[in-house]
RNA sequence: GGUCGCGUGGCCGAGGGGCUAGGCACAGCUCUGCAAAAGCUGCUACUGCGGUUCGAAUCCGCACGCGACCUCCA
């Protein structure tokens, strides 16, 4: 048996469309980009995917050694409001409604963004850049842009002159989109009389007298772009061009593909090399949106007071069902789903829970390197959480037949079997003990211990009916008795 | 309408030319006073129709069904 191998890892890359080894530009260095929520709202359980799947990414390339810079901005700046509310900021008018200022809407949900971020154990970024802390690079970009000959200013406004650019570059190559066909499915969109062509996106937007969040800049008051963000903090903390950019599939485009447009017409080069696009969490079939009224916000599922969920489901058994399916796939929600997953997640953490008291043997029934490598071998074959978590049940099954004396594991195997399993679940896959139940104090333990030694004096005397109600009516207090050869203990249901 | 993707057992979900994925559920067995837990065993599937191949769930074509993007969206 030789020592099993961390690497190499192999992502898929969007943009080539093709699964390639990760070669990181300046190793042991890796430099991690990925769009960040737009703060106007409470994040639902659908852009809580993408940044799990994200984290999976920046846990495994840490567990690889490389040193990440981990940047992931939040989008303060209002984008445009399709019909309703023409050129109204998002945040402006949710603002206005609120009575709040913009920036204290923006406060109030990124506190929000951040609380469930903690709830579903998802790390903090390196550096978590805002969009009105970076004014000055979002203006250096549009400069630069103008400079180069793909900007122009039109009222106020300055767009990116798509066609221009797509003459000599290649414009839709993440996207697979055309230039003609994307001419000839156009709709009309806000802005539309100053563009040359409806292709073009503004980069700097003129503000009217009413928008409540904007900037001087040298084509008057107005405020950045819908694109122009990520490019200019990717640029400022990770360089012109750097190793991994992430996000949610439908940012593919038009965001992404802009992205790279404002980079390669400001700098002169393709900012990123690999792409990673995670995919859509759906709820009957259907990709979970506001719009279609079918998400529901973290509090919603915690409580399960949302008429979609049958039940209430914590974080960690949300975090174990979403890891069950390859990042890149569509993951449809449904109870029976979350029930199943709930019951697997806790058979892994009851075996997590045996890993201290497992006793070493003389000889060893197990290959645990072998297992080690696999668990490797999955993740590093494009993140794939669902193989490796099939593989740490193979390390369930060996944890509990070594409890119960079946299979014998050498003191060094056994070392090693702890330290996999505990990298693997709680380090790369971020998977705790809910805390929610330990907070019994001594005198509930005490409690319960007087209805174990009472049930334990009546099984002594053979009185089982006496003994199975003190276990019944316990347990419909919530309550489980469970007798082991070591005696009987509890938990809570 | 255009582009891309998907269709796997009772359910969820990997895989992706020959090799048991895994979880949940269900059934039987072992261990238990009985439960529970755990272990073992069983249930062995790839939308349909053609084609390529010694061999196809896996490749190709067509059909049907579903979805995403094309507009803010994770």
């Amino acid at each position: 048996m030789s020592e099993p191998k961390k690497g190499p890892l192999y992502i898929s890359n969007t943009l080539t469309r093709k699964k390639e080894e990760f070669v990181p530009l300046r190793p042991p260095h890796v430099g991690l980009y990925v769009c960040g929520p737009t703060v106007y709202s409470d994040v639902h359980l659908g852009n809580v995917r993408t940044f799990l799947s994200f984290d999976t990414v920046y846990r495994w390339l840490t567990f690889l050694g490389y040193k990440v810079r981990y940047v992931r901005n939040i989008t303060d700046v209002g984008h445009l409001v399709g019909d309703v509310d023409e050129g109204e900021d998002k945040i402006a008018k949710r603002a206005r409604l609120e009575q709040l200022e913009p920036m204290e809407i923006v406060q109030k949900y990124t506190n929000g963004f951040h609380d469930v971020m903690r709830l579903f154990n998802i790390l903090s970024p390196s550096i978590e850049p805002t969009a009105t802390g970076h004014l000055i690079e979002q203006i250096g970009m549009v400069e630069r842009i103008i400079a180069s000959g793909y900007g122009y200013e039109a009222n106020g406004s300055v767009y990116f002159d798509v066609p221009r650019f797509a003459e000599k570059h290649a414009y839709g190559e993440l996207s697979g989109r055309r230039i003609d066909e994307l001419l000839s499915n156009t709709r009309d969109t806000e802005g539309m009389e100053e563009k040359r062509s409806p292709l073009d996106f503004a980069i700097w937007k003129k503000a009217e007298p009413q928008h409540l969040m904007k900037w001087p800049s040298p084509w008057g008051e107005g405020f950045p772009g819908w694109h122009l963000e990520c490019s200019a903090m990717s640029t400022k903390y990770l360089g012109q061009t750097f190793d991994i950019h992430g996000g949610g599939m439908d940012l593919k485009f038009p965001h992404h593909e802009c992205e790279i447009a404002q980079s390669v017409a400001a700098d002169g080069h393709a900012p990123v090399r690999y792409w990673m696009h995670g995919n859509m969490l759906t709820v009957n079939g259907r990709k979970m949106a506001k719009s279609e009224g079918n998400g529901f916000t973290p509090e919603e599922l915690l409580t399960g007071n949302h008429k979609l969920l049958e039940k209430g489901y914590s974080a960690m058994t949300v975090r174990f069902f979403m890891l069950q399916s390859h990042y890149a796939s569509t993951l449809d929600f449904s109870n029976a789903a979350m029930q199943a997953a709930e019951r697997g997640l806790e058979r892994l953490m009851a075996a997590m829970d045996l890993l201290d008291q497992l006793k070493p043997g003389a000889s060893d029934g197990a290959d645990i390197p072998a297992l080690e490598q696999r668990c490797y071998d999955a993740m590093n074959d494009d993140i794939n959480t669902p193989v490796m978590i099939g593989e740490l049940f193979e390390g369930v099954r060996i944890i509990n037949s070594v409890n119960d004396g079946k299979v014998s594991l050498t003191p060094s195997s056994l070392v090693k079997l702890k330290d996999l399993m505990r990298s693997m679940v709680h380090d790369v896959l971020g998977l705790q003990r809910e805390a929610a139940k330990a907070s019994d104090d001594g005198a509930m333990d005490g409690l319960v211990q007087e209805f174990i030694r009472m049930r334990a004096e009546a099984k002594a005397r053979k009185d089982y009916a006496a003994g199975d109600a003190i276990r019944d009516r316990l347990a419909a207090l919530g309550i489980i008795l469970k007798d082991t050869k070591e005696g009987t203990t509890w938990s809570r249901a």
